[in-house]
DNA sequence: TCCCCGCATTTTGTTGACAATCTGGTTCCC
DNA sequence: GGGAACCAGATTGTCAACAAAATGCGGGGA
């Protein structure tokens, strides 16, 4: 077992920290598309020096997630709706792979638990609870990724969902987008209860296939986030 | 098209050029694993303040290509035989999405160049030209992917595959590989020039699994790059 | 009125020095 | 003699100041 990140270590005291928040700004959507990020305001907001964001930009650069010209200066990455659908694609067959995975290496408890999320699912679409629908979604997926441990799909995953959070609110308020969904998910839990990584790869990328078919035909809301 | 690099245009003077040369050296075997990256060495060595080499080895680390822990410093990332496993299933899937898209695209002008390389492979085989055959290998998977014109998938495997050359010679020097490995090739090419997504993408799955067959086949040689 | 040129401002890129941390060997005490 | 504290060397993390580059504005000319 390579050693993965010991959990409860020390990262990069400040670096990491300034990262994750920056991170999480940019996805949650606090940060708008385009938007100019001043390394020298964005150090003063922080209260950290001018190299721990410089450091911190290279990085989400590299996750693209901001975009760098070279004496310009960086701004939070615009995602076009065809790069969204691209992206889509690609986790697509990632998110197969990783079924596939799910159900060659399921252990009953963990069957359990994606049950016990189906569950939820089922509870918050009857409450008419569209943002906890979303969020046990969001278990689902990664009770499934952790199931399979597949830490290179995984990390590339995380990286694509990183970029289109963003387009996600779209398909939660698709009238009778949950039912189907739900049946989606449940049709993939059962193949990797099942242990058929086939059936799991095929259900699970017919159901990221709905989801990109869900937002390409969903109408533009520009400034809506 | 949403502006990629526009390849005439400078990029950050030093910085990228020294994290290019620098990832060409991993890539290539020029650092073995494991070795220290020491910041004020590598910024004499290359001429250049620490802070462009700061920069670059956090690039780097985003790119999987070396590890570093808070206060000791960054290595090159070593890479286990497992691990190697896990990113060929990846780029297995990947590249499977790229011939889908590459069959849905492919003009006659693309087919007749992959029918070239396909012919310059075997032509290789004929001469016993083991290198040769894995340059022209690289350059047909190239032209599917520039055929497929999906960036995102592009990116990824690129970085999967910058991650896993040190092993790929293994495959080169397996007696009977390349001919074997020609017939998989010519199945993906005709299935891309048949226009058929589903039967690109299961031979380029295939082919990929071979691959990570003969490696996980073949002996280690540990000291050998 | 419109366009082009030069200047001031803003922002990034780079350098150097300093502080904090880790490594490895050494010494002191039991 | 063994083990723990300690100290010197090396290396990273951080900061402040300087230089280079680009942007936007205002003035001058056609």
């Amino acid at each position: 077992m390579p050693g993965n990140a010991p959990a409860g270590s020390r990262a990069e005291p400040t670096g990491d920290a300034v990262y994750r928040a920056m991170r999480e700004d940019i996805v949650a959507g606090r940060r708008m598309p385009n938007e100019r990020l001043v390394e020298a305001d964005l150090a003063a907001a922080m209260h950290v020096g001018r190299a721990a964001i410089r450091s911190c930009l290279v990085r989400l650069e590299q996750d693209g997630l901001v975009v760098r010209e070279p004496n310009r200066g960086a701004r939070v990455r615009m995602v076009t709706e065809a790069e969204a659908t691209e992206i889509l694609q690609t986790r697509a067959v990632l998110e197969g792979l990783v079924a596939r995975e799910a159900a060659v290496r399921a252990t009953p408890d963990a069957v359990a638990e994606m049950r016990g999320i189906l569950a939820d699912m089922r509870a918050r679409i009857d409450a008419d609870d569209p943002l906890g629908y979303s969020d046990a979604n969001a278990r689902l997926h990664a009770a499934i990724v952790r199931t399979a441990e597949h830490r290179t799909a995984a990390r590339l995953i995380a990286g694509l969902k990183a970029q289109v959070v963003r387009f996600q609110y779209r398909t939660i308020l698709v009238p009778g987008r949950s039912r189907s969904s739900l049946r989606e998910h449940t049709r993939i839990v059962d193949a990797i209860a099942a242990g058929d990584p086939d059936r799991a790869e095929a259900a699970m990328r017919t159901h990221l296939s709905q989801v990109a078919g869900t937002i390409k035909e969903s109408p533009h809301t520009p400034g809506a986030f």
